[in-house]
DNA sequence: GTATAATGCCTCATATTCCTATGTATATTT
DNA sequence: AAATATACATAGGAATATGAGGCATTATAC
């Protein structure tokens, strides 16, 4: 089974972030990282990715660059900054709060 | 604090259905009740309600009917189905399924 | 008494964000 | 030689929450 839709959205940006606070991957790799740690939950299509890569790199969460292989055929690597570094724990923050809030009322222990 | 807005797309119907399956509730209640319920967090607007309502009263997750009060003016009020509670218990579990894999990623303890 | 806020229902235009489809190109496997 | 996997990129469409607005009644504050 994979995500829905609906819950992804927005959660795509701390996803990346993840990633690239392990080590510097290209785009490609960020998919098959996320696919393969949660097991084919959050495949990522790659017209969700590289859309977001671009808006996080000119927001300066993220940096690219060009690497080339031996084989020849370049990638753009990308590494987390340190403002991309501080989002990644706002948005972790931000994610705990939500989640401790909807349990909340899924589980109705609070309120009138 | 309230609840990001990209956060909360797709957790709507939980919500109202979580909201409705307490007790039956009009439109402006279930409103202020998913307020206090959560301090504030989580506050659906009416723009976003509304619509809802119709198309889980459509899709036979709700049911409406009008209840008129002594002072004259009637109010809209819902109550869940037996299909509402199924997909309450299915949306219950599709949460913590995704809650489950994005924690999988945010603390990286799985995969390669 | 009258203005203001709160209650209560509803719709539409807009912004955001993800997906599908498509295009290009190289490397590896069968 | 063909099919698949790797790798980057963009355009068009679908879904969905918000903001702004409209309408009407009731309670509260001045």
């Amino acid at each position: 089974m994979s995500a829905p839709t609906e819950l992804l959205k927005g959660n795509a940006t701390v996803l990346i972030l993840s990633a690239l606070a392990r080590e510097p991957m290209h785009g490609y790799g960020i998919v098959k990282h996320l696919d393969s740690i949660s097991e084919g939950y959050f495949h990522m299509r790659e017209g969700t990715l590289y859309p977001h890569l671009h808006r996080m790199e000119k927001d300066a969460l993220i940096e690219g660059y060009w690497k080339s292989q031996t084989g020849g055929r370049e990638r753009r690597m990308y590494q987390i900054t340190s403002n991309g570094t501080s989002e990644l724990f706002r948005l972790r923050a931000q994610w705990n709060d939500f989640h401790l809030n909807l349990t909340r009322v899924l589980d109705q222990k609070a309120g009138a």
